[in-house]
DNA sequence: CAAAAAAATGAATCACGATTAAGAAAACAC
DNA sequence: GTGTTTTCTTAATCGTGATTCATTTTTTTG
């Protein structure tokens, strides 16, 4: 008897950065489950203990906290081959302030942080994958800090829509202009400017 | 004859994460050399390559570029046991905008990226280390974005001192001011309130 | 120790973007 | 397809923190 096993986007992904045998992705796929994701459907609600890490393979996440102000504060979009959790409360066990929701109908790839320890140990060569996984993570992170400091808040609106034209159209405006740190009625007015 | 290794602080904090035989030790520090900097000295100086990464060992170094405005905008510290480099330019090959300065005298122990890589060969647990070191950075770079968006200026200087308060004495009061994103003036504007 | 450089403070004015409060337009649901 | 929720826009006022310029204090160097 033969078993198909239907090629997880995942493991093509992680083929990008080191190698897999047949027998690794066997195991990989077996660690995680895919979840299909209705728009507005939460991965993660606050005060909530995050268990899992998801790694986007079809739409788009986001991840935002509630502000003293009570506005959605949005620090993370995730869209196809990104990953997204809130690894502070993943790694500390403690609830999290954080919300995960899908902002379109999404397919993602989820694994458990105890099973992820599992395949650390049976697939040794996913320390290097998300090592430098992680490592893009933390630089984009880096320059995104840099332009914040750097940009008044129109140019850093051009410069993301210069960046990403396609996401624009993916995202509410209120949702970017969360990301990008100002309200919506900021955002209209420098729309309005430059049609 | 015996030969003696001087206990490097490196392999020291990497043992806290991963285990490494007095072979791999060996290894590691044939590697890496060390830098005794002056207070001043730069490592990295823009429109420079960054060729290598450093670990600080003693004192504090900073990563700021000059931003429009002419100003120094200062985005990490790294005191002890911390790892500082221009990630992008240092994996990319192109030059730099970022320096890396001495802000105290310092001791750094410094690894270029070839090196590293060779490194990650010969000792693979380094790959666990780097990726655990890594997914800190990038959970601290995230937090640091949720205060920005989250607080004012005047509670994110309140809320540093009270996190750091021992380093507040080591580095002058403009680079803290620069690195949480305000000016000299108005620091010392919220200072002279609460004295 | 004196001179020079670096760092911190102070006050007055100004600008960017928030806030508030509407209303208009689009998207969605039944 | 029309009623409802969600999203986007417009305009007036307000506040935080930047800017500018000057002065004082501290640190560094010869």
């Amino acid at each position: 008897m033969q078993t198909f096993t239907m090629p997880l986007p995942l493991t093509d992904h992680i083929k990008k950065f080191v190698d897999l045998s047949a027998a690794d992705v066997d195991v990989i796929n077996a660690a995680v489950s895919v979840k299909t994701l209705k728009k507005k459907t939460f991965l993660l609600e606050p005060d909530h203990v995050c268990k899992e890490l998801y790694f986007v393979s079809k739409g788009c996440l986001r991840l935002y906290f509630i502000n003293k102000k009570l506005n959605e504060q949005i620090t993370q979009f995730a869209i196809e081959n990104w990953w997204i959790t809130d690894h502070d409360s993943l790694e500390s066990g403690k609830p999290s302030k954080y919300a995960i929701q899908a902002v379109e109908n999404s397919e993602v790839i989820s694994i458990t942080k105890t099973k992820l320890e599992e395949l650390f140990i049976a697939v040794p060569q996913l320390e290097r994958y998300f090592r430098i996984v992680q490592l893009r993570a933390f630089t984009a992170a880096q320059k995104r800090i840099e332009f914040i400091y750097s940009m008044t808040e129109e140019e850093r609106y051009w410069h993301f829509s210069s960046l990403f034209p396609g996401f624009l159209q993916r995202v509410p405006q209120y949702m970017l202009a969360s990301y990008l740190g100002f309200t919506p009625q900021f955002m209209s007015k420098i729309r309005a400017k430059k049609t």
